[in-house]
DNA sequence: TATTTATCGGTATAAATTTATCGATAAATA
DNA sequence: TATTTATCGATAAATTTATACCGATAAATA
């Protein structure tokens, strides 16, 4: 199925083209051009992939030289939206969900976790964490423009925490709890579940014996 | 590709039938016999799907009934490895190294997280971590039989401490670090980046608009 | 007991994704 | 300037994944 256009498939390889150039350019100190056959065999994958992925955002190639490297960064940085900077809020702020809030990784794609909510009164880092309940949080989305709601709650809370965000009209729900929510068709949700992740390597490893 | 026969697709959904059969059972009740066509209305896949993936493991569906929802979800923890417990230790005891470590989400899945290491010396809930280095590493992994590698380094880390599990025949390597791993054919590494799942998220509601 | 019904499971088809092939092209080299 | 070379980008093929269709079947119902 196509996202805007871009398959699927590509979409969930750009961040890595991205981290990978900027890599190659703040660590390696590389400059100037970079081919797909250098992709491909840094992240192991099939060069005809690379090509047709880059294909998708940035129209730049040239035979014998490859890309330029700072335009392909540029134009991926571009597509994933890292020019236009986004707000998140989390709400659950238990082990994980402080994992996430104190988490430097997401600036670089340029979204900003501005604010936790929490049913207990907690701290992170001494900065005290907002306390959750509805309309503490309805008061705080009516007031500032949130992109973003991650979920970081029990799974017997999530619903409720989503239909909150939802009538608050957030675009984007990033759900770490083991349901599926209910939301209207325009809210995007992203089911992440770690726990899965792990089983399928403990999955693989038990059958390869 | 197929993984040990089962396609890649069907593996990773596995966990989520799981996770929902469990449910089902724990929290509404449900005894005897569910049909396919109720598990893809709840968890929002086709029909069919379902039927095929549930295929792979299982082939006692019966018409007009369904599927007997204890052997079902007793056949895919077999699959999943569930039944034969893995142990696995975290090196990296940061935010999100101190997350995974206190998280109980994972021993539905049979897994066991039993030891961190951090250069730091560092404490988890009054336990004390042990001292990262190569030689306590070693030293740890020669007494104790550990399936799992949790990588929770900085990148720049991240190869060294590979290598030393490898080197010390762990059978799976489960990376946080936002890094290319270098290992034998024989190692499995699965790659896990909030960041970039996060990425693709703000993709999508920026080109949505 | 005959009929209806819901669901399974096999075969066939379609869609998405990956991989292969190759001529065209721009730079490097002779 | 002619030739060689590395890479792009287009077209085609292969693979993987998802969906459609339908006869067979076991339970429920008449």
């Amino acid at each position: 199925m196509l996202q805007n256009g871009i398959a699927k498939s590509v979409l969930n390889r750009l961040p890595l083209y991205l981290e990978y150039l900027i890599d190659l350019k703040e660590i390696e100190g590389y400059t100037g051009y970079v081919s797909a056959t250098k992709i491909a065999t840094d992240l192991e994958l099939g060069e005809v992939q690379v090509r047709k992925d880059l294909a998708f955002v940035c129209k730049s190639g040239k035979p014998k030289l490859g890309y330029n490297l700072d335009a392909l960064t540029e134009r991926i940085k571009e597509y994933l939206g890292c020019n236009e900077p986004k707000k998140a809020i989390i709400v659950g702020l238990g082990k994980l969900g402080s994992a996430l809030f104190g988490y430097e990784g997401f600036e670089k794609y340029g979204i900003h976790i501005v604010e936790g909510f929490d049913l207990e009164n907690k701290e992170y880092e001494h900065i005290p964490i907002k306390k959750f309940n509805k309309e503490n949080l309805k008061e705080f989305l009516k007031n500032e423009s949130i992109d973003i709601g991650i979920i970081c709650v029990p799974k017997n809370v999530a619903q409720e925490v989503c239909d909150i965000l939802v009538e608050m009209n957030i675009s984007a729900i990033w759900n770490f709890a083991p349901i599926r929510l209910k939301v209207p068709k325009n809210v995007l949700v992203q089911n992440e579940n770690l726990a899965y992740s792990l089983s399928v390597i403990s999955s693989i490893i038990t059958n390869k014996q």
